[in-house]
DNA sequence: ATGAAAGCGCTAACAG
DNA sequence: CTGTTAGCGCTTTCAT
């Protein structure tokens, strides 16, 4: 049917001009009247060419390639994060390299390395960006753009992208505050975790502006593993039997702690202002993927909204592409608190 | 620090040899001397050198670019498929466009051109691939392997990999009918989903291999939201109390009918052979990601490898790579049987 | 407004 | 075993 390989060069003969007038047309910059430029698009169509990008780039042209790397894309947050910026910059005409440093980032290198073999205009690094300080000196000097987009706060001087989250534990905490708890207790999330960290910081945060006590003996660390977080749940109810509401740093930590306080002879949800005895435990938890409904009564949850945080990615990656010279710039993805029955 | 840009020439004045010599060096190809490789490398790796692939691939050297086609990476299935795929790919010193089409694989065409444009070697299709019969025809015309790799069969002519649906759901109800369960319903999915018509397809198999009676009103369709699944679980025990387990279709599903166990007075666990009256409900689900534990007592489940399809699905490509006149392939991948203690 | 011509960095004959 | 050379398909001055 169609022939092996349609070139610009068939393209030309066949609108009867030359190969720099399609060229032009192509890349939509030269002052091309309107006549040729319907000739033009009417050659490529009936021909089926296709331009090929790696002679274009290797010319001067952008390759319209921009490289990601991740550890696991099967990891909730980026998995998300690599979902919106596959949109955005498909919307930008640009493609996506991925690429996956592995589960300790022992590839990064490699990673980086075969990104810049393939002459990506620009690399997203979406977490693992711990030991890589080496990437933003060899970014540089291969100019191109290197930008963060991850969970928590990561390298210096780069452009970053990322959810808020201390913000996202303040909506929580203050969530519950307003509604009148006073003894929330924080289950979840490992003591080496930065997103953890931050969170944990702007829970304090909000627990001190509305004078409450911060404790640290409510706060539990707690792998993702529901049976210990169901029992670690029912220990902290035991020992403090006072604590009314339970901020859980992510969703199978949520789950678990539904199932702790069933067992502590507690139900889930908001606080019942009429009962001196409290019964009725509150649950608030943190997630990256909209729509989880976990239990029954759903959680109340707080979303780090990790597709715009892709999405924001593709689209500052653009603007420094067109402007390499700006400062770098840090933006701050606020969290949605997704509001349902369990607080 | 670094130049601007090393390039081949410059390695080959570094190493006192030809151009031919280091490009011969770096594909691995012509016999070269061991002394004249190390001076060779040695001038790569002290000039920091990468290798342009844009330019090797424009001359007729391979790229070593696969594309992937997915409608959402978000999807389980298709995140640990399109980590298996970008893993095993990295080994083999390949890298991966992800392209997303769209919920309802609406950019399928731009997505498939635009890896087209981009020189990719294949292409491997996950899923969206039901008004892909033009797609057939454009690689072969492209003269490059297109392959799936989705949940449930898919394009004719064409190599797939796959889960074995069938197989999964006859282990699932083979494993009920074993442990004693003789009246197994089943819960989730929609009338309009392959892979889930694959699933049943297996359930009534065993069913019937073990002659047990195929019962349509045991067969419960039913959304991804877990209050249906518990409201529809909490109908159909009511209804056929004679029930002892449920499959469940996906993990929502098996969330949600774990509540609807519950409500109904039951708990969930294997078959008590020795009560009459049968309390105990047990419940296997079908899964795309290892490690999900979500209830407690947690579920057992059959999980569907999606990162080996992945990752048969690189090396498959690869084997068509070097060798493109071989049939077309159908490859199914076993389940596997997550034993926990629901069942 | 359009065409001619000079490469981008690399590979693959073909010579030596 | 290694060097010379001719392009791959495209963009981009510089003329016209």
């Amino acid at each position: 049917m169609s022939q092996r390989k349609i070139t610009i060069n068939e393209v030309a003969a066949a609108a009867g001009v030359s190969v720099s007038t399609v060229s032009l047309v192509l890349s939509g910059k030269g002052r091309i009247s309107e006549a040729t430029c319907v000739r033009v698009n009417q050659a490529i169509e009936s021909l089926g060419y296709v331009r090929n990008r790696s002679a274009a780039m290797l010319r001067g042209g952008g390759s319209g390639v921009v490289g990601l790397i991740v550890r696991d894309v099967c990891q909730p947050f980026y998995a998300e994060m690599t979902a919106g910026l596959t949109e955005e910059l498909a919307t930008q005409g640009k493609v996506l390299f991925l690429t996956q440093s592995g589960a300790r980032g022992e590839h990064l290198q490699r990673c980086f390395d075969s990104l810049l073999a393939q002459g990506v205009e620009g690399i997203v690094l979406g977490g693992g960006a711990d030991n890589a300080g080496d990437l933003v000196m060899k970014a540089r000097d291969a100019e191109i753009p290197l930008i963060c987009a991850s969970r928590a706060s990561a390298l210096e001087e780069v452009d970053a992208i990322r959810p808020d989250n201390a913000a996202a534990a303040r909506l929580a905490t203050e969530y519950l505050i307003k509604r009148g708890h006073r003894r929330i207790a924080w289950l979840g999330g490992s003591g080496t975790s930065l997103t953890r960290a931050e969170r944990i910081g702007g829970y304090c945060t909000s627990l001190l502006q509305y004078g409450l006590p911060f404790r640290p003996d409510w706060i539990i660390e707690c792998g993702s593993h529901q049976r210990d977080a169901a029992a670690l749940t029912s220990e902290l109810l035991h020992q403090h039997p006072a604590i009314s509401a339970i901020l859980c740093h992510n969703a199978s930590v949520a789950l678990g702690c539904y199932f702790g306080v069933l067992r502590s002879g507690r139900t889930v949800g908001p606080k019942a202002m009429d009962s001196y005895y409290n019964q009725q435990t509150a649950l608030v938890g943190f997630g990256d993927v909209p729509g989880a409904e976990l239990t029954d009564p759903p959680l109340t949850f707080i979303h780090s909204a990790a597709r715009r945080v892709g999405r924001q990615a593709a689209l500052h990656l653009v603007q420094r592409l067109d402007n390499p010279t700006l400062a770098p710039r840090n933006l701050i993805i606020p969290p949605v608190l997704i509001e349902r029955e369990s607080a």
